[in-house]
DNA sequence: GGGTGCATGTAATGGGTTACATGATTCT
DNA sequence: AGAATCATGTAACCCATTACATGCACCC
């Protein structure tokens, strides 16, 4: 009785409500907007385009150019609205997590705290890039006319800043602990070296 | 050229590390100490145990019982923590994101607020939970006496906690804001209803 | 008597990334 | 000249969940 239960089909339908667009510029749009928070790939999204058009989602519209392969620009039928409603009316699923540095971290005692600190400081600085680019996206959306979408964009980047504002801090309070470790190691394997030496 | 990228070997290499077990006490294991940022469901620990012992990387020992089916524990082999440490020692990849909640959110316009409502509290009501937990499991870490892996298990719990406060703040604003739009929408279709009403 | 938890595993299925294939144009 | 970007798509493969299969023990 197994049924679908990813969302990348209507990530599709929900971007096409803003305007027709091509697989191509799904997804650019994709990676622009809610890139944050959801990604999709190419081989995901053409595909999946094809069987909303064969659903009767979306329709499609194919410009030819001359060299170029053709362009299909998909736009969102009314029975694609419908789909799209549909789904927007069942509770979301929880985020399932799935944290590669948390795992390193957790098992950190299996390797030096110079490492885990390198780790911490990339994530810091991926998240100063998207706090910034976010804070961008957000004022970008507030000055632009209102769309109907507006409000629940702004609430999108708007979660987006709180997390990151969260994960740097965490780096800060963990980076001082980290350090703190790597100081007691470093003089733990001296000591070690100069007992060796003596030793001999 | 493909090689594996997953690291669901490595958690079970990790765990393993703590102490032995069997595939059915990794899978408590997980669900009860890294589940709140990683997860593994039976259908690949098996699996993935059997790999891991046919590489060496794990020895197995089984208990025979009556009536019961055999508990193969697993101890991890010396093998198995070089392959744990040399996992260790590459950077993490950065969490793919992938949030149903802000998706539906983002595409909010379609649909009354008084939804998107019961989606923001459901999730704040799982954040408290998961914060409540993660503080009972910080304290439980600092009380006992120390492993080496008590620190770092203490900074993954701390994520959790900062991270979950930044989820619920986002909440407070975020349910304010649609609330704000829900009443506009009820006086919109209020107003409707009357005007057409008095139109017939 | 029937659900839940212990305990192990396999098979089907679904979802998603990456690599490959193609070819023009534009930037360095 | 060579890399990157535009632009489309397919195929191979990997990863992961879910369902299924089995069977005992315990609780209500």
């Amino acid at each position: 009785m197994s049924q679908r239960t990813s969302s990348s089909m209507e990530v599709l339908l929900g971007l096409l409500t803003i305007t027709p667009m091509s697989g191509y510029e799904l997804g650019q749009t994709i990676r622009g907007s809610v890139g944050f928070f959801w990604n999709e790939s190419y081989g995901q999204i053409y595909p999946n385009l094809k069987s909303l058009a064969a659903e009767g989602l979306v329709t499609s519209k194919t410009e030819r150019h001359k060299g170029k392969p053709d362009r299909h620009i998909y736009s969102i039928t009314k029975k694609g609205r419908e789909r799209l409603a549909a789904w927007l009316a069942v509770e979301p699923q929880p985020e399932i997590p799935r944290n590669e540095l948390l795992l390193k971290l957790f098992f950190g005692a299996q390797v030096p705290a110079e490492v885990l600190i390198g780790y911490v400081e990339g994530m810091m600085e991926r998240a100063r890039v998207l706090a910034e680019k976010l804070t961008e996206v957000w004022d970008a959306v507030s000055a632009q006319r209102q769309y109907p979408g507006t409000p629940y964009w702004k609430m999108a980047a708007r979660f987006g800043q709180l997390r990151m504002e969260a994960h740097l801090r965490w780096g800060e309070e963990t980076l001082t602990a980290l350090r703190k470790i790597a100081v007691e190691q470093n003089r733990c394997t001296e000591a070690k070296r100069r007992k060796g030496h003596v030793g001999k």
